[in-house]
RNA sequence: AGGGGAGUCGCCAAGUGGUAAGGCAUCGGAUUUUGAUUCCGACAUUCGCAGGUUCGAUCCCUGCCUCCCCUGCCA
């Protein structure tokens, strides 16, 4: 990705491990690490994590990160999934390479290895039901019992592995195990079940499989043998390490190659959920518009919204790695968007609510054009034309009939700079019967233009945006709050219950006329509002939708 | 209860026997035609608690406390 900005990387955890294995020796200075999703749901903001890690990873020390699908599962499994979460993937800016690979390729392996452990003892069919499967597990307290099949020959367990791979059976009638430990301290060693028999289809397989390996025997093989030196996940997964190392250790005559899982913590993040279910649940119930709605913590949410793959990098490196589990605040993502899209975003002129002023010493046929800089920090990127004119759109809010304590924008009296154009002042405003205001009215200064000499010679401490009535266009704009009201959903009810009733509002607005022929996800900065990307899917130029990424940081409200 | 992990500033997070990096947030101040940005400054005598070892401990030892994960033919 961009390597201008680059910074002095941070020491984690993972990072000291591979130091010493590089300079042990251990895998010859090979880097091998993989990022393995279920296509069975969208990726979210806690796979970016994941994938700036691994990839992260592969890239600084010159090694390789390996795209692979853990697809053993083939009634979640969808092809849908794997061309999202393939395009998610590419869009933060990685590139796998000739690294594409789905667990479902190495099923025939996959088979033949567990006709060895079976043929080694290592391994037996259990025809137990699953309810006396559980009740034989045991508990904390107790240690499981056998299974009485557990003793069958490897002859016999061959054969029935075979008759279950033909399809002789139900689904659920028998079962493939690791013989381990049923008094093992650690469930996932009480001969945990490697395959089981499911007559489903398979989205890359079709039919031609009728049993399927479990993730704890599939993965740490596929692991194996793409020699993946670092398979790193998260810490659920530490007290399946032993079972990784168990399958692979029997393994290791015939694979020769035995990865090392590591585990890290995942991501927690405020005022959103990022599990599967709960992602599931909202869409299901039409809580948000889809799988990309940009109040989605999904990456193909985010992308809608407006946020950068730049802006996830930066996010990722603040927040480091490690194995505590902790708590990011929203506040934290939203302002490494801002600092990205700072640098990155052309300036605009929108007004969201708007209101008449009027210039009343300006003619109604005057002609003034105003020259606005398309970006304060890059003025190679020029500039553009705005017509000023008698009757502008300003802000609502700008207005205030009598000022708050320290507002020094607009109010009878008051003279402030119209951006980019003339500094006015405010000789009043026409409020109906109700208050409501419908007009403010002012004089400007004629000699105070900007980027005329002498034009600051009149100082002001107000800086209001503006629009030609005649020469702005009318716009939809979405106004994209946080999802949540709340930091933790659903501590103690339904999370549901906490969901934002303004997580969006949608308003009439009018933007500068420009605005209409940009190309769909283009970003700008709103002056004074905020970073806003024209909708991905329903912008066009004969009507204009933008939506609110993230507003800018405002010390005005947050103190007034 | 058994097993597996974690506890360093408001939020993250380095460090690990030699006297607490950094980032974010926050608070001052400067600049500013975005109440934005930028810039400058401040910000842990202290590393969950209590003992012990040591010339010296966040780091080693002992005990305790708190939090997270684990009984799918899910991943």
């Amino acid at each position: 990705m961009s390597d201008a900005t680059e910074k002095p990387v941070i020491a984690n955890f993972i990072r000291n491990i591979i130091d010493e294995d590089n300079a042990s020796g251990k895998w010859g200075g090979r880097v091998a690490t993989r990022f393995p999703p279920e296509p069975n749901g969208y990726l979210h903001y806690g796979h970016a994590k994941s994938i700036f890690l691994n990839f992260g990873l592969a890239r600084d020390y010159a090694g390789e990160c390996h795209m692979r699908f853990d697809d053993t599962n083939p009634e979640k499994e969808e092809q849908e999934y794997v061309d999202a979460i393939l395009e998610s993937v590419r869009w933060l800016g990685f590139d796998w390479g000739q690294h594409l690979y789905y667990a479902s390729d190495y099923f025939d392996q996959l088979y033949a290895f567990a006709e060895s452990l079976i043929e080694q003892g290592l391994a037996y069919v259990d025809s137990q039901s699953a309810e006396e499967m559980r009740a034989n597990r045991g508990t904390h307290l107790e240690p499981g019992r056998n299974s009485p099949w557990r003793e069958r020959t490897a002859a016999e367990n061959l054969d029935l592995f075979r008759r279950m791979k033909a399809g002789e059976f139900a689904d659920g009638e028998h079962v493939l195990r690791a013989k381990i430990d049923m008094a093992s301290p650690n469930f996932n060693l009480r001969d945990p079940v490697i395959y089981r028999i499911r007559h489903a289809e398979h989205h890359r397989t079709g039919n031609r499989w009728c049993i399927y390996p479990l993730y704890d025997y599939t993965h740490c093989i596929s692991d194996a043998l793409e020699h993946i030196t670092h398979s790193v996940c998260t810490l659920e997964f530490e007290d399946h390490r032993p079972l990784y190392d168990w399958v692979l250790d029997k393994l290791m005559p015939k694979i020769g190659w035995h990865s090392q899982q590591i585990e890290f913590a995942r991501l927690n993040l405020t005022y959103v959920v990022l599990s599967k279910r709960k992602l599931i649940q909202l869409v299901e119930a039409g809580a948000v518009d889809g799988w990309d709605d940009p109040r989605l913590p999904t990456l193909v949410g985010a992308r809608r919204r407006g946020f950068t793959p730049e802006g996830f990098r930066l996010f990722t490196d603040r927040i480091g790695v490690s194995k505590a589990d902790s708590w990011i605040d929203m506040s934290v993502l939203e302002e490494c968007m801002r600092e990205d899209l700072n640098l990155a975003a052309e300036r605009r002129i929108a007004v969201l609510d708007p209101v008449r002023l009027i210039i009343d010493n300006f003619p109604a046929d005057g002609q003034e054009t105003c020259l606005a800089p398309n970006h304060p920090l890059k003025p190679e990127l020029g500039k553009r034309e705005i017509a000023f004119g008698r009757e502008l759109w300003i802000e609502r809010e700008d207005y205030m009939e009598t000022p708050a304590k320290g507002f020094f924008r607009l109010y009878p009296g008051n003279r402030v700079r119209l951006r980019y154009a003339f500094v006015i002042e405010c000789t009043g405003a026409e409020l109906d019967s109700e208050g409501r205001l419908l007009a403010v009215h002012a004089n400007y200064l004629p000699d105070t233009k900007s980027g005329t000499p002498g034009s600051d010679s009149v100082k002001v401490k107000g800086n209001i945006h503006w629009l030609p009535v005649h020469g702005s266009l009318a716009a939809e704009v979405r106004l994209y709050d946080r999802l949540f009201a709340v930091a933790h959903p659903g501590t103690d009810h339904d999370f549901m219950l906490d969901i934002n009733p303004d997580s969006r509002r949608i308003i009439e607005a009018r933007l500068e006329s420009g605005l209409a022929d940009a190309a769909p996800e283009s970003r700008f900065q709103f002056e004074r509002h905020g970073y806003f990307v024209a909708d991905r899917r329903d912008h066009h130029p004969d009507r204009p939708v933008y939506n609110r990424t993230v507003g800018l940081k405002d010390t005005w409200q947050k103190s007034g």
